[in-house]
RNA sequence: GGGGCGGUAGCUCAAUUGGUUAGAGUACCGGCCUGUCGAGCCGGUUGUUGCGGGUUCGAGUCCCGUCCGCCUCGCCA
């Protein structure tokens, strides 16, 4: 083999006259006829144009290089020279060409199933780049991605461990587990009956780690839910995974501040300013949401006492169950926003569990359309409230507390889409904090951990943890950017104590507190430090520098909507021996589908 | 589990109220062309219309079922 001397993004106009020798793929290749042709020989650094000039380069390598074809791989051995023709300003290597001296044809491709073109990659079906996604990665544009990943993980190992943090690892077989997401499960061979689940999170172990003296822990690990995926979530995703010893809800939010514009400044380039603190009730009522996005400005009042005071049985009914009710004011929006378009934000809220979304404009002095009869007995009350000015619309969101923010609050995002009130390239973050402990679950009749089942109650508020378990609130975190949960944390509960406690208001007994969390409960008691931490996205970090709200753009090789790996065709059927040395019985006959 | 969108040539798409031989661009193959760079010009090959069933003289088009992909609600401590 003609071992490449540089790679294909190097060689500028002061290596003239050099001999050097390029390793790649053909790009694109352009045949002038007899005695010319030009290919761009591409690799992972760049595209370098290579010349086959009848006057300069043997015929044996002039025949070879009329028969190259896109993607196939090549060695060339030849001269720089500067361009005869125009310089290409779109390639660094713009100025210079390759003489083509020699050549070695490597491997020629079969015919291919799609084309690795940055230029009309987004035309190309996804599920045909999942399937060949070893071609799809040769883009420079997944190249780019796959290099910011890489560099984002750099970041956070030079980063932490330049402040005494170890990286560690933490077991993938682990033991199933109730509470928190479907658990993937993984049979025993040794123990039959017996399975394993992959982890979730690495959660339990790193605060054990913690209790084995460990004091700082970091890992950049995968975490595995049986869950439906989205746009943003994938069943198996990457978390960079925190823990510290002896610290406060401060000192953890310190830290990870100093981590988190470090990476967007140095990696991205990106000044995220200050983060504040907002708690949990503040973000609700004023954004209508728990990852607030608090790049444009519109925000929610509460209008529940005004509301009460109309004959508006959909109001009435709200505020008599205890509901409540919201109003979002939008300046301008009269004219801006018609009937279509706020039946369309309609149907946004009743998604997110609204009957509906009462609207009224306030044009010429009145109330006009939609709810406007209802809402003329408090004409000024509402007005001065929201500050109502003319031509503005107002938006309400009804129902229980959280349905009457959170529909409204997708309601706000969706204007803030509408209206375009998003700046764009504008980076925005802030930590949530003073999440409740726990939120009511009306199915399964019984409070569960609005974080998770570890997070300690605020210090203030451990004396109603257990006679008042709404109000408590806990030492939770959430860190936001542009309206996405990037990372999240809290301080945990370092004593077996409260942990039963905890567990006991979550419905589990002590039994089965024992026989599931026993491992934990038991480190608790053999001299637990105080201790809390953060798990940060590593997708998510990734996919909003890259600028992609599709967290497949970022995993090298992602899983589809039903947990299929297109190009390696996973999950696959096991052999009859396999599950008969596992003791499993299909209910069922395998059935193979043949692939649509 | 629910709702929505989609599946036609290797790829991206078109195909009128159901109508005869399913087209175009691109890729690929052949030819021409000595300064191109998403090269150009000329010619050519390419189809289980996802799969199965039904209605019909006739189905890419209508109906039923099913598979796959995407978006989404639930779910994701």
């Amino acid at each position: 083999m003609l071992k490449r001397t540089c790679t294909c993004g190097e060689p500028r106009k002061n290596n003239s006259g050099e001999t050097i020798t390029l390793s790649g793929w053909i790009n694109t290749y352009r045949d002038q006829g007899k005695g010319l042709v030009f290919i761009d020989l591409r690799d992972r650094y760049g595209m370098t144009q290579v010349v086959f000039d009848a006057e300069d380069t043997p015929t044996e390598v002039m025949d070879a290089g009329s028969t190259l074809r896109r993607e196939d791989v090549i060695s060339v051995t030849g001269e720089i020279r500067l361009r005869d023709g125009k310089p290409n300003a779109r390639l660094a290597t713009g100025e210079i060409e390759l003489v083509a001296k020699d050549i070695e044809v490597i491997n020629r491709t079969a015919k291919l199933p799609i084309l690795p073109d940055d230029h009309d990659a987004d035309k190309i079906g996804e599920e045909h780049r999942l399937k060949y996604r070893y071609i799809d990665l040769r883009r420079p544009a997944m190249q780019k991605i796959l290099k910011l990943r890489h560099q984002i993980t750099q970041f956070t190992r030079n980063f932490f461990a330049s402040n005494d943090f170890l990286e560690i690892e933490t077991p993938l077989l682990i033991t199933p587990t109730p509470e928190g997401a479907r658990d993937f499960i993984v049979p025993s061979r040794h123990q039959e009956g017996c399975w394993y689940a992959l982890p979730q999170s690495p959660q339990i172990f790193k605060q054990i780690l913690m209790v084995a003296g460990c004091d700082k822990y970091l890992q950049i690990c995968k975490c595995l839910r049986d869950e439906d995926p989205r746009a943003d979530r994938q069943a198996e995703f990457t978390q960079i995974d925190l823990e510290m010893s002896f610290v406060d809800q401060d000192d953890v939010l310190a830290i990870m501040s100093e981590f988190a514009t470090g990476l967007y400044k140095e990696v991205g380039g990106i000044d995220l300013g200050d983060l504040p603190h907002i708690s949990w009730k503040d973000a609700m009522d004023k954004y209508g949401s728990d990852r607030p996005d608090t790049r444009f400005d519109l925000q929610l009042q509460d209008v529940t006492e005004l509301a009460s005071k109309t004959d508006f049985k959909v109001f009435n009914e709200a505020c008599e169950s205890g509901g409540n009710v919201k109003a979002m004011r939008v300046p301008g929006g009269a004219e801006k926003l018609s009937r279509k378009k706020t039946d369309a934000f309609a149907e946004v809220a009743k998604t997110y569990g609204a009957g509906g979304l009462p609207v009224v404009k306030y044009e010429g002095g009145k109330f006009v359309t939609g709810v406007a009869k209802f809402v003329e007995p408090i004409k000024e009350e509402l007005v001065q409230a929201l500050g109502l000015e003319d031509g503005d619309i107002v938006m309400f969101g009804v129902g229980s507390y959280r349905v009457a923010c959170t529909s409204l609050g997708e309601v706000r995002l969706a204007v803030a889409k509408e209206l375009d009130l998003i700046p764009k390239g504008l980076f925005r973050g802030l930590w949530v904090i003073d999440f409740p402990m726990f939120d009511w679950n009306e199915e399964g009749q019984r409070w569960v951990s609005e974080h998770h089942p570890f997070t300690a109650p605020l210090e203030s508020h451990l004396d109603i943890l257990e006679s008042d378990p709404e109000n408590c609130l806990s030492s939770g975190y959430d860190l936001v950017i542009n309206g996405a949960e990037v990372g999240g944390g809290s301080i945990r509960i370092h004593t077996p104590e409260i942990q039963s406690k905890v567990f006991g208001l979550l419905g589990l007994s002590q039994e089965e507190a024992e026989d599931k969390f026993g491992f934990l409960l038991n480190a608790l008691r053999f001299g637990a430090p105080p201790h809390g931490g953060v798990a940060f996205g590593l997708d998510r970090l990734v996919m909003m520098m890259i600028g992609t709200d599709n967290i497949r753009d970022v995993i090298a090789f992602p899983k589809t909507q039903t947990g299929a790996d297109l190009m390696c065709e996973a999950p696959g059927i096991a052999d009859p021996n396999q599950l008969d040395e596992l003791g499993i019985i299909m209910r069922e006959p395998v059935q193979t589908t043949e692939p649509a």
